[in-house]
DNA sequence: CCCCGGACCTGGCGGC
DNA sequence: TGCCGCCAGGTCCGGG
């Protein structure tokens, strides 16, 4: 579920219930998703004001005044819920701010985390230091992908997971992007030529930035009570769409990599 | 450093 | 209805 879109359509949504509020109370229901939490999490948060939220990568960041910074991740099965109805066995960090409103932290799978990192220290923080650039912003350029593809066997498609070298993307959007450049997502890395590039690049920003507003559109339905976070219904050219004709009138498949599915077709792109 | 496969965890869905 | 295998939007680690 989510990807960088998702993450980034969570974190404003957040905000518009948390930005500036206090956290007035901490519920810790089970205490691990892929880690521990932090062991003063309730502590460090509980009395905190909120002073902003972002974005890194797949990451999602509350600031506090207390010069730290919570660092969430939604694994493959995290959301956030607004004033949900009722607390489930899934939601496993619920948070109410001080005029009432509650914060759910949902993952059924708990393949996500939750971190506390010194506001400071953001930039050296283990996770982030090894990220590579954001998707959306000026350091992706086709230089910078032929400079980390050049001499890599490794197919397109896993590259362009590698988080190393471009931090945000997953497995939909990617498939997405390559289908829009018209490259297969099995070709080697060192193999797609500079003027390719320039046509990856355009697709993966314009992949993220359509479902960025896509999301946004139904971030109204967020203000209601019970709405989750992270989830958007967005239609997709080749993602999930194994069997089904491209709009050329050839007709997508699946295969494996990396132990994931990729969509694409085969007659567009080589 | 690179490449690959498996592990982590839970739930939903389709087939028999 | 029940059981079983397959699938799922993401990292992370270890062996070659």
């Amino acid at each position: 579920m989510p990807e960088l879109p998702e993450v980034e359509t969570t974190v404003r949504g957040l905000a518009t219930v948390l930005d500036g509020q206090v956290i007035r109370s901490v519920r810790v229901n089970r205490a691990d998703l892929r880690r521990p939490f932090p062991v003063d999490l309730a502590q460090a948060l509980t009395g905190a004001r909120v002073t902003g939220l972002s974005r890194r990568a797949k990451y999602g960041l509350i600031h506090t005044d207390r010069e730290r910074t919570m660092v969430f991740h939604l694994g493959m099965s995290g959301r956030w819920r607004i004033d949900p109805e009722d607390i489930g066995k899934h939601d496993h960090l619920v948070l109410e701010t001080g005029e009432g409103r509650v914060l759910s932290l949902n993952d059924a799978r708990r393949f996500g985390s939750v971190d506390l990192v010194d506001s400071d220290k953001l930039e050296s923080w283990p996770p982030f230091a090894a990220l590579g650039p954001e998707p959306l912003g000026p350091d992706l350029t086709p230089k910078l992908l032929a400079g980390a593809f050049k001499d890599r066997i490794a197919a397109v498609k896993l590259l362009l997971l590698d988080q190393r070298i471009v931090a945000g993307l997953g497995n939909i959007y990617v498939c997405e992007a390559l289908y829009r450049a018209r490259v297969h997502p099995a070709r080697e890395g060192g193999r797609v030529k500079p003027a390719e590039l320039k046509l990856l690049v355009p697709a993966i920003k314009a992949v993220l930035e359509e479902s960025i507003v896509a999301g946004g559109s139904t971030l109204r339905d967020y203000a209601r009570p019970d709405g989750e976070l992270g989830y958007f219904a967005k239609d997709f050219n080749v993602y999930g769409r194994e069997g089904e004709p491209c709009a050329c009138g050839g007709t997508v498949e699946r295969i494996v990599q990396g132990g994931r599915s990729s969509f694409f077709c085969p007659k567009c792109q080589k």
